[in-house]
DNA sequence: GTCGTCATGTAATTCGTTACATGATTTT
DNA sequence: AAAATCATGTAACGAATTACATGACGAC
């Protein structure tokens, strides 16, 4: 899954410029997918328009720059379809808070106790703005999407909360040259064990 | 956060190849963190050593190819801790299903029907193969994370029963030329609403 | 008068994947 | 006899970021 396959599931939903796009990338729900750069989308839309996925037009406005906007074609359309229609690849989560958690023993306690006040002022944040949003009649669709969200979010926080002394008490517990197995997978080497 | 940071994390428990860094990424908490390939670990694990990150000898096993294992040495412990200090960016949650609820009104209902089956059997996989391991001892460590993701697994799992007629009714409900705003960022020609 | 928004694009560089290259050993 | 596991690495390519380049308008 790459820029231009999202670039294709936003312009489903209509016409929009570079610019458009790149806000959606910002502040939408599809922020939640990672960034895109001007870098990034710009040349993506030029290949999309090659390959006839999209077609452009050139609205001028006044006292604005002209804008460039793009909408699917039908060979757009059908192949958004086809992609979105095949098995897909595992979900990547990847986050600076979730890496954090995974080494806590061999973190300092003040970087455990740092990290759970952003991320819980993260969270409660990200809720503060999703749970408005749900009355309001242009969501109708994404609805159920951001229910999810938020008791995603509740769930964490209410995690973090429930284990935050725990969490403490084994950051820094474990020295570099300690053993440690997560999930039996790594470190195979005998050597270390017998030290 | 890129390749070399997360070797970092995964070396912080203990001396690994670049064989078992794979194996990480592969299989262990690690993996949700998204993949990685021979491709880019070796050259990851040759500019940190080059850095003074990581050291690393060579273990002759019998019967095997030779191993080069490397483990963190006291800067690259420093340098690590350092960078989790930081204020993280967003999470990036990159998920071919979530594109698909976002796009929901645009995609035939068989598609969806299709991805919401293997959606439910995936994650009732992961949540069969996370649980058992909430009894091991040696994922004390990682116990609260577990049950987290655990919960997290099963909340989406729930919310997706609870919601399948909503979404398959939503399926193909929007065609191609009308408008569909996502949380008011996207699709701000004027031009388009008067069509 | 400086900053933010609107608007599009290119160039250099970094990052990561896929495919290639090698080779022994163990399992099926 | 073929396939999988163990093990390391390079080369070609593709994808994405950062920095650069430009320019008008409106707000403070």
């Amino acid at each position: 899954m790459n820029i231009r396959t999202i670039c294709l599931a936003i312009l489903a939903h209509g016409e929009a410029s570079g610019y458009d796009l790149k806000k959606n990338w910002e502040d939408g729900p599809f922020s939640y997918l990672g960034g895109a750069s001007f870098g990034s989308i710009y040349p993506a839309l030029a290949r999309l328009e090659q390959d006839g996925l999209i077609k452009s037009r050139e609205e001028t406005q006044p006292g604005k720059p002209a804008r460039r906007v793009y909408a699917l074609t039908e060979a757009g359309r059908e192949a958004f379809v086809a992609e979105m229609s095949v098995t897909p690849e595992k979900d990547i989560f990847r986050s600076h808070f979730g890496i954090i958690a995974l080494c806590t023993p061999f973190l300092p306690r003040e970087t455990i106790a740092r990290a759970i006040d952003e991320r819980l002022k993260q969270q409660r944040t990200e809720i503060a703005q999703l749970e408005p949003l749900i009355e309001q009649e242009q969501h109708r669709s994404v609805g159920w999407l951001l229910e999810w969200g938020i008791a995603q979010f509740k769930n964490e926080v209410a995690f973090i909360e429930a284990n935050r002394e725990r969490l403490e008490v084994l950051a820094g517990s474990t020295k570099p040259g300690d053993r440690r197995e997560i999930c039996g997978i790594a470190h195979t080497d005998s050597t270390q064990a017998a030290e």
